[in-house]
This record gives C-alpha cells, sequence and structure tokens, in this order.
DNA sequence: TAGATTGTTAATCGATTAACAATC
DNA sequence: TAGATTGTTAATCGATTAACAATC
C-alpha cells in the first residue's frame, strides 16, 4: 500500500494510533489486534482494520494481530515523523510563543529554525533557544534556510501580506493559525488551524 | 432551516464564512452573492449556497443576493456566538496560557471563567485578569460556576485524570488538546484539537 | 427582456460500515 | 478443531457537485 491513497480522514486518524499504540507498549503490550484499537479508541473495527492496512509493510497474522513495535515504526515511517522538515514562525504573540516554545515538534518531524516579529519589545528575546528576529529579516533568513513550511501566528490584518512573502521567499506549505482564507497561488499548501470552527462544533454538539 | 441538520463540515466552514463577510462589510459591500463567496474563499458555488440557506432566516434575491448586514447577523444567531458559555481551562502551560490570554473568546460566544494548574511557580500568577488557581480548587471553584465546558490543556499523562475530574465536577464538554483519547461518558461531549493531526496533513501534502 | 442568482432536485463521489471467505 | 482475527469485496450512507426551473 502506497500512502498516495490515504484519505484526509484517515491521515487525521494516524496520529491517534501511534500515540495510543505508544501507551500500550509502555504499558508491555506486545501485540494489537485491529478489535482491540477498536473498542480502546470507539472507532469501527472495520475501519481500524483498513487504517493499518494502509500503514502495515507487512500482514497481520489471524488471532494474533501485529507486532506493536512494528506497527509503531511503519506508522512513523507512513507519517515521515523520521524525516525532519524545517519551518520558519512569524508571529511571536501567545499562541506563536507557544508552538515556538513547544519541545515535542521533532516527535512530529518539524524543526523551527527561526522566529519572526515586528514588535520592537519582542526582537532580542529568547524561546526555546530561538532569539525573535525583526520582521525585515525574513527574507534573507530564508534564502539560507529554504524552510518549506511557514507556520502563521500573526493577526488576520497581517496573515495576508506575511502568506505572500512567505510564499516570494520559497515557503511551499502554510500552516495558517490566523482567522482568514489565504488568497496564494494553486501550488502552495495552506493548512488551516481554526480555533473558531473548532469551537463552533463544540457548541453546536452542546447546544443539542 | 433548523440548525439540527447541519453537518460537521457546514459547522466548519461557518466561522470562515463569518470572518470574510465581517471583511467585506468593512471594505463597504452591502450585498453578497454566493457565486462571490464561492469564488473568493475557494469554495463550490452549490455548496456556499446550501450553507447561506441554512443559516440565512429569509431568502435571498435572485440577481442581488443578501444583506451582508442581515446575513452577519444570523449567522451569528445560527453560531450561537451571542450566547455566552462559560468554561474553566485546566493546565496554564504555554498552551494553557496563550488560550487563557486570548482576548477574542467573546467573540466566539465563550467565557473562560477560571484557570488551574498543579505548578506552585504558576498559581497565583495573573494571565488576562485570572488568577490561576490551585487544581485543588477546582471542584470547589465549579460548584459555583457550574461551568459547562472544560478546556483541557495539560500533558498527556494527566489528560485523562483532569478530563475525569471535570466531569464528575459537572463539565458536559470538553475540549481537549492534550493528544490522548479521553475515555469518558458517552453523553459528554469531547472535542479533540490535535495540531499532531493537523501537521500530518500538511506534511502529506507537502510530501506529494 | 436577458441573464445572473436563487432554491431545489438528481447524480456523483468517496468514506464508512457490513458481510464473508481465508487463516492460524 | 473452534473461533478470533485477518484482508477484501459489497452495501450503505452522507456530503459534494451538477442540473434546472423560478425569480427579479
Amino acid at each position: 500500500m502506497s500512502k498516495e491513497n490515504a484519505s484526509k480522514n484517515q491521515l487525521l486518524r494516524m496520529p491517534t494510533y501511534l500515540y495510543h499504540l505508544k501507551m500500550l507498549k509502555e504499558s508491555g503490550v506486545e501485540y494489537v489486534t485491529a478489535p482491540k484499537l477498536a473498542r480502546e479508541l470507539d472507532l469501527n473495527v472495520e475501519l481500524v482494520k483498513k487504517d493499518l492496512a494502509l500503514v502495515s509493510l507487512d500482514q497481520g497474522k489471524p488471532r494474533v494481530g501485529r507486532s506493536i513495535d512494528v506497527l509503531i515504526t511503519d506508522m512513523i515511517a507512513f507519517l515521515e515523523y523520521d524525516q525532519i522538515t524545517e519551518a520558519v514562525l512569524i508571529g511571536c504573540g501567545s499562541l506563536g510563543s507557544a508552538l515556538a516554545d513547544y519541545q515535542g515538534w521533532s516527535n512530529f518531524g518539524l524543526k523551527i529554525v527561526a522566529i519572526f516579529d515586528n514588535d520592537m519589545k519582542l526582537i532580542g528575546t529568547k524561546i526555546n533557544n530561538l532569539t525573535v528576529l525583526p520582521l525585515e529579516r525574513l527574507e534573507e533568513i530564508q534564502a539560507i534556510y529554504h524552510a518549506p513550511i511557514g507556520i502563521i501566528t500573526v493577526s488576520k490584518q497581517a496573515a495576508q501580506i506575511i502568506a505572500e512573502r512567505l510564499v516570494k521567499a520559497g515557503c511551499r506549505a502554510l500552516w495558517n493559525f490566523a482567522p482568514v482564507h489565504l488568497r496564494v497561488p494553486k501550488r502552495i499548501i495552506v493548512q488551516d488551524e481554526s480555533m473558531a470552527s473548532s469551537l463552533a462544533i463544540l457548541n453546536h454538539r452542546l447546544r443539542q
């Protein structure tokens, strides 16, 4: 199976499996079956079977399932968490700082190599070993790193301009935390991270 | 149209429309049509037509579209952004602090009424007018507020325990930022906010 | 009027779920 | 062996897209 066929929903589920598998491994479990995972993660069995088949390089054994170790390895390879992708982050407000401060990105194959802001009070301060750089230096720094990912944690007013600068500076993908629809060339990948959308679903379900 | 029928994807799109409508309003536009929104947000026209019909209390006018003002009002009513729902937040690390610090929640009908941590260095400090309270006081404070939403920004190790305490303390919905699947009673609404999943999609698309 | 937009009904598409034979 | 689990094929479900008559 090649991952070209992975659907968006499947991709979304994969990290959940990985977390859970790691937890099971820690508690000493050596083999895992689709029905077990389905029960523990509240998913449909057939769904889990198909997801596992997609990432697994070899078949599972009837009545036994799969080796957790092998499955974890396959999952990491599938998600390409072993290959580091570099990113620059623009906007060191509280959200941007929190992202820059997060120690766990390397587990997901992400490395933030430079962080920028245009606030004089922030420029020069350090977050997680990274110095906040003035926004003017974005192009100069990108010319060195060629980071494929740009993380946008600026205000909605600034987001479109920043997006355009990142694209010009060579970013091929934008992880957008600002609540605006970014207009960029077709070839550019935009992943919107909308807390508002997420909250809308929560609220809707809460109110029946 | 009643919002009982709103699909998950429709809910996800709604805040995007609202942001865009507000932006158009600011730039002086008075009427908007489905084809215009579809073009500007890179969506299918029929999709937009159905989404607007779902939230609109009255019909659009052929050749004219809808009044932006009325549509914004309808959208806010639909998303219930005018009704404040209270929340307690557990875990004032960098992500939790960023969420507590965010000034815009009231625009989405959310009000964080209390924030908790068990780190002595954080307890007593102030974030956005809220004092970080010791975790032991969670039940006592919840007995006063009865906040329906619990925001979980603790480590994955602590998340399940915190979830259970929040449920016992009367939360009906959990907004979970920890990378674990929470096991809670069926009646409890869980909205997972997984950066890892989001990043997985971005990375996958980036690598072709 | 002509034509863009509306709402709605039908067709398509894709993901989830169910069913089942094969396996250890 | 019996029975749980596997992979796969078929059925179902729901969302998106296309088609079209009605409207101003």
